[in-house]
DNA sequence: TGACTCACG
DNA sequence: ACGTACGTGAGTCAG
C-alpha cells in the first residue's frame, strides 16, 4: 500500500507565500486554501496513494526543545491571513476524507517520520509531500519526499540525495548537526556554513567520527579551530537535529485509508467560502480517490507489466540492437538501459560508451547530456533517434522543466511510479511514442527532426571546446576598472556630502532625490527609480550624476564580466558556456554560466573585453553575422513585394524605409531620419507602440503615430501580416514560425487588458524571433556537419544569436570563412537573400568587423 | 526570493 | 484610466 504523508504547516506556507493575496466578499483570506488544495490534487493523481495522512504542529511545549521561547519567537512569524485558514483548511480535509494527525508537543516532522517508520516497518510505501528539506534524513528505499516547489514537484530518493548532496539520507543528520538549522534553532558548529558541512561529513561519515578522526584529517587551521570551538555544540545540535520517530500516534497504516467524506458538508464549506472553481473540481473529480469521476481509460499502474532489474554486462548490447529501440537515462554517471521490461544498470564508463557508441536506436531524456559523455571521452553517440526533453520543448515552449514525471502527466502517459528509483526509465519508451504522435500531430516532425535533434549534439560540442580566455588580460584589465572605481568613489562621496553605498537603489535614491534636491519622477512600487533613462535626464543637473553612471558602467564590467569571467574559466583555460535548448519560448538558444550571449559589444570601453576572447596558438577565429535577419523573416513571412525590393536589391533597409515614410529620395535622407526609420523598423517587429517609439527616438507621440501609420500606409502586407497572426494567436492559442514552430499565448485570452495586449505583442514579435531562430539553428546543423565533411580544422563554439563563431586553423581560415557564409546563407531559400557577413581574427574583438 | 539594473540580439 | 516594444542571464540589495 501507499502512504501519502503531508507536512501540513510547510505546504500551506508554501501555498500561502506562492499565490497572491486571494480573498473572498468576506474578507476570508483562502490563498493557502487554494494553493494547498492545487498541489494536494496534483500530487493524488501523480501518486495514486491508498493512504493519505496530512500531519500538523500543535505549538504547544515541547520536550524536545529546550530553548521554548526562542522557538515559538521563529513560528510565532506566520501571519494572521495565514493562521486564520488553518483551522479551515483542516476543517476540509477532513470533510473529504482525509484524515489530520497531530500530537501535542510534537511537530509534523517528527509525525511523518513515525508514519514513514511505520510504513516501511510494515512493507508498505510511503510519500512525503513537503515544502522543505529537513525531512531529507527520512528517505530510504521505501520512503520518498517529494519537495514541493513553486514550479514542480523534486522527488528525492536515496539515490537523488546522493547526487545532490553526496551523502546518504541518514547523514543529512550529522550535516544538519554541524551546519545547523535556525528555522529549527539548531545553533550547529558556529562558522560551518553547508559547503564545509557537506565536505566534512563526506569525509568523516559522521559527527563522532570526525570529532574521533579530527587529529588525522587534512584541514584548514580555521576549520580545525571551530569544529574545536564548537564540539559541545555539534554534539547538542546532533540530538535535535534527528527526527523522532515514536511519536505516539495511530501507526496503522489502514486507518489512513481515503475514503468516507462528507460531500454535503463540503460543498456548504466551499459554498461559503466561495471558493467555487474548488467545488467545481472536486465534484467533477473524486476527491476521495483523486480520480476521475466519469469512466476514463485510466491505466492502473499495477495492471502494467512488471519490470525487471539486472546489472548491465557487455554481451547485452547485441540484444539492444536486435531490440530496434532502447531507452537510454544517463545521470550523474550512471546509465540505464531499457529494453523489453528490464532496466540494466552501470557505472562502467567503457560499457557506458560501448552502448552510446553502439549500433541501436536510442531514445533518451536529454540527448546533449549522452553527446557531453561521449565527447568528454572522445567517443560519439550513434542513432540518438529521440530526446524527451526537445519533442516537451517544441509541443509546449513555456514549460519550465521537461521531467519525465511532468511529461507523463501532460502527455497522458502512465508515469511508473511503482518502479521507485526506476520510474523514468520505465515510462521513457511508452512517453517517447507519444510525444513523437504528438509532433506529428502538430506538424513538427520536420522541425523536430531537421533541426532540434541534429543540434543538441552541435550544441554539446560547442560546450565541450568552449572558447580560450585570456585570464591574466582579463585580471589586468579588472584592475585597471578597479583603479577607476575608486577614483569615482571617491569623489562621488564628496558630492554626496557622504560616504554610502552606491550600489544601493535605495541610498543612492535617498542622496539624489532628498539630499541634492534633484527632481524625481517616483517610478518603481519600492521607492525611487534611479534607472540609467532617469539619471540620463538629470545628467546636466549635478555633475554627480554623470560619475554614477560612469560608475555603474565600471561596476558592472567589473563584477559581471571580469569576475564573473574569471570564475568560469576551466582548468584548459576556456570557458565552457552551457547552451540551452529548451529555456525561451520563442526558440532562441540562451547561454548560462556564462552568458557568452551578452558579452559587451555597443560601447567601446566594453568592447575591450572582447580582446580577451582568443583563438588558441596556430589558429584564427571566424565570425558572421546575418545582417538584419529579422526584417528579411518579415519582409518574406508577410509577402510585402516593396520591402522585399529594398532587400532584393541590396539596400540598405533603414534608408530605404525612411525615404518611402518621410516620402524623400534616398539620397536625401539625413541621419536623423535614417535613425527614426531604424527605430520603426525595431518597433515593428516587437509590436509597436506609439508612446515607447516617441521615447525612444524622442519626438511626440503624436508625430511616433505618424511615423507608424505612414509606415503601415507604405507595407500594407506588414499591417495584414500582423492583423492575422494576432486573429490565428487569439483563435488557436497559438501562432507558428514558416518552419512550423509554436508559441502558445495564453495571454490573448487573458481579462486584463494589459496582459491581453502583452499576448498581442508577443504574438507579433514570435513568428519573427522564433523564425530567425530556426534559421541560424538549422545553419548550426548544415555548419557542423560540413565541417566534419570536408575535414576541416575547425570547431563551431559560439551562437549569439545572428552571429556564428568558428575557431580554425591558420591554414584553414579562407576555406573556413567560405564555408560559413555559404551555409548560412543557404539555410533557407525565401523570397529575399539572407546575408551574412564574414570575418576572421584572432581575437573576438578583431574578428566582430 | 523578488526587485532593480544593465549587458546582449 | 492605465502603462507602455520582443527575447534572454547575472550581480546586487533588501526583506
Amino acid at each position: 500500500m501507499k502512504l501519502l504523508a503531508i507536512d501540513g504547516n510547510s505546504i500551506m506556507n508554501r501555498a500561502f507565500y506562492g499565490i497572491k493575496a486571494l480573498s473572498n466578499s468576506k474578507g476570508q483570506f483562502t490563498n493557502a486554501i487554494t494553493g494547498f488544495m492545487n498541489i494536494y490534487l496534483k500530487e493524488i493523481s501523480q501518486v495514486q496513494p491508498d493512504c493519505v495522512a496530512v500531519a500538523f504542529d500543535l505549538r504547544a511545549p515541547t520536550f524536545r526543545h529546550k530553548a521554548n521561547a526562542d522557538y515559538k519567537a521563529n513560528r510565532k512569524g506566520m501571519p494572521d491571513e495565514l493562521a486564520q485558514q488553518m483551522p479551515v483548511i483542516k476543517e476540509l480535509l477532513t470533510d473529504i476524507g482525509v484524515k489530520i494527525v497531530e500530537c501535542e508537543g510534537y511537530e509534523a516532522d517528527d509525525i511523518l517520520g513515525t508514519l514513514s517508520k511505520a510504513c516501511a516497518d510494515s512493507g508498505n510505501e510511503c510519500f512525503i509531500l513537503t515544502g522543505d528539506r529537513d525531512s531529507f534524513q527520512l528517505v530510504s528505499d521505501s520512503v520518498t519526499v517529494r519537495l514541493a516547489g513553486t514550479k514542480e514537484t523534486k522527488i528525492y530518493t536515496p539515490a537523488r540525495i546522493m547526487e545532490e548532496y553526496g551523502v546518504s539520507p541518514r547523514q543529512m543528520i550529522e550535516v544538519k548537526a554541524l551546519m545547523g538549522d535556525s528555522s529549527d534553532n539548531i545553533k550547529g558548529v558556529s562558522g560551518i556554513g553547508e559547503k564545509t558541512a557537506l565536505s566534512l561529513i563526506q569525509q568523516a561519515g559522521s559527527v563522532d567520527a570526525l570529532y574521533e578522526q579530527l587529529a588525522d584529517i587534512k584541514l584548514t587551521p580555521s576549520v580545525r579551530a571551530k569544529l574545536e570551538n564548537g564540539h559541545q555544540d555539534a554534539l547538542d545540535s546532533r540530538f535535535l537535529a534527528e527526527i523522532f520517530l515514536q511519536v505516539p500516534i495511530d501507526t496503522d497504516i489502514e486507518s489512513y485509508k481515503l475514503g468516507g467524506g462528507d460531500r454535503e458538508k463540503t460543498r456548504e464549506l466551499l459554498a461559503g467560502l466561495e471558493m467555487f472553481k474548488l467545488l467545481e473540481r472536486l465534484g467533477g473529480q473524486d476527491a476521495f480517490s483523486g480520480e476521475q469521476v466519469e469512466p476514463e481509460k485510466k491505466v492502473k499502474l499495477s495492471d502494467l507489466p512488471k519490470i525487471n532489474e539486472k546489472a548491465l554486462g557487455s554481451g547485452d548490447i547485441a540484444a539492444f540492437e536486435q531490440a530496434g529501440k532502447i531507452g537510454v537515462e544517463l545521470k550523474g554517471g550512471v546509465l540505464k538501459v531499457i529494453c523489453a521490461d528490464t532496466v540494466y544498470t552501470t557505472q562502467d564508463k567503457d560499457l557506458i560508451l560501448s552502448v552510446l557508441s553502439s549500433k541501436c536506436a536510442k531514445c533518451a531524456f536529454e540527448g546533449k547530456s549522452l553527446h557531453a559523455f561521449a565527447f568528454a571521452a572522445d567517443a560519439h553517440v550513434e542513432n540518438l533517434v529521440f530526446c524527451c526533453d526537445l519533442a516537451g520543448y517544441l509541443l509546449n515552449s513555456q514549460s519550465s522543466a521537461y521531467t519525465a514525471e511532468n511529461l507523463c502527466l501532460a502527455y497522458k502517459v502512465a508515469y511508473r511510479s511503482d518502479c521507485g528509483e526506476n520510474a523514468d526509465i520505465a515510462s521513457l519508451l511508452p512517453l517517447c511514442e507519444n510525444l513523437q504522435k504528438q509532433l506529428e500531430q502538430t506538424q513538427m516532425s520536420k522541425l523536430y527532426n531537421e533541426i532540434e535533434l541534429p543540434l543538441c549534439e552541435v550544441l554539446a560540442s560547442m560546450e565541450h571546446y568552449g572558447v580560450k580566455a585570456d585570464a591574466d588580460g582579463i585580471r589586468a584589465f579588472g584592475a585597471d576598472l578597479k583603479g577607476k572605481i575608486a577614483e569615482l568613489t571617491q569623489q562621488i562621496y564628496d558630492y554626496a556630502g557622504e560616504e554610502f553605498n552606491i550600489a544601493s537603489t535605495k541610498q543612492l535614491g535617498a542622496i539624489l532625490f532628498e539630499k541634492l534636491g534633484l527632481p524625481a519622477k517616483k517610478k518603481t512600487k519600492s521607492g525611487y527609480s534611479t534607472g540609467a533613462e532617469v539619471l540620463e535626464e538629470l545628467e546636466s543637473k549635478h555633475p554627480i550624476i554623470p560619475l554614477i553612471l560612469e560608475y555603474r558602467t565600471l561596476t558592472k564590467l567589473d563584477s559581471t564580466y571580469v569576475e564573473g569571467l574569471l570564475k568560469q574559466i576551466g582548468d584548459d583555460g576556456r570557458v565552457h558556456s552551457v547552451f540551452k535548448q529548451t529555456e525561451t519560448r520563442t526558440g532562441r538558444i540562451s547561454s548560462t554560466e556564462p552568458n557568452m550571449q551578452n558579452i559587451p559589444v555597443r560601447k567601446e570601453i566594453g568592447r575591450n573585453m572582447r580582446k580577451f576572447f582568443v583563438a588558441k596558438d596556430g589558429y584564427e577565429l571566424v565570425d558572421a553575422d546575418y545582417s538584419q535577419i529579422e526584417l528579411r523573416v518579415l519582409a518574406c513571412v508577410c509577402g510585402d513585394e516593396n520591402m522585399q525590393e529594398a532587400f532584393l536589391s541590396g539596400k540598405d533597409i533603414h534608408r530605404s524605409t525612411a525615404a518611402q515614410v518621410f516620402d524623400m529620395p534616398e539620397d536625401f535622407v539625413p541621419e536623423e531620419m535614417r535613425r527614426a526609420a531604424k527605430a520603426v523598423n525595431f518597433g515593428i517587429i516587437y509590436g509597436i507602440g506609439a508612446f515607447s517609439l516617441s521615447k525612444d527616438i524622442g519626438v511626440s507621440m503624436n508625430e511616433a503615430k505618424q511615423y507608424i501609420k505612414n509606415y503601415l500606409a507604405n507595407y500594407p502586407k506588414v499591417s495584414e501580416f500582423m492583423d492575422k497572426t494576432v486573429d490565428d494567436g487569439i483563435r488557436n492559442g497559438y501562432v507558428t514560425t514558416i518552419f512550423g514552430r509554436r508559441r502558445y499565448i495564453p495571454e490573448l485570452h487573458a481579462t486584463n487588458k494589459m496582459m491581453q495586449a502583452f499576448g498581442k505583442r508577443a504574438a507579433m514579435n514570435a513568428p519573427i524571433q522564433g523564425a530567425a531562430a530556426d534559421i541560424i539553428k538549422l545553419a548550426m546543423v548544415r555548419v557542423y556537419k560540413r565541417i566534419a565533411e570536408e575535414k576541416l580544422d575547425a570547431r563551431l563554439i559560439l551562437q549569439v544569436h545572428d552571429e556564428l563563431i568558428l575557431e580554425v586553423a591558420e591554414a584553414d581560415t579562407q576555406k573556413a570563412e567560405k564555408l560559413l557564409k555559404e551555409e548560412m546563407e543557404n539555410a533557407v531559400k525565401l523570397a529575399v537573400p539572407f546575408t551574412a557577413d564574414v570575418h576572421s581574427g584572432h581575437s573576438w574583438y578583431d574578428a566582430k568587423g
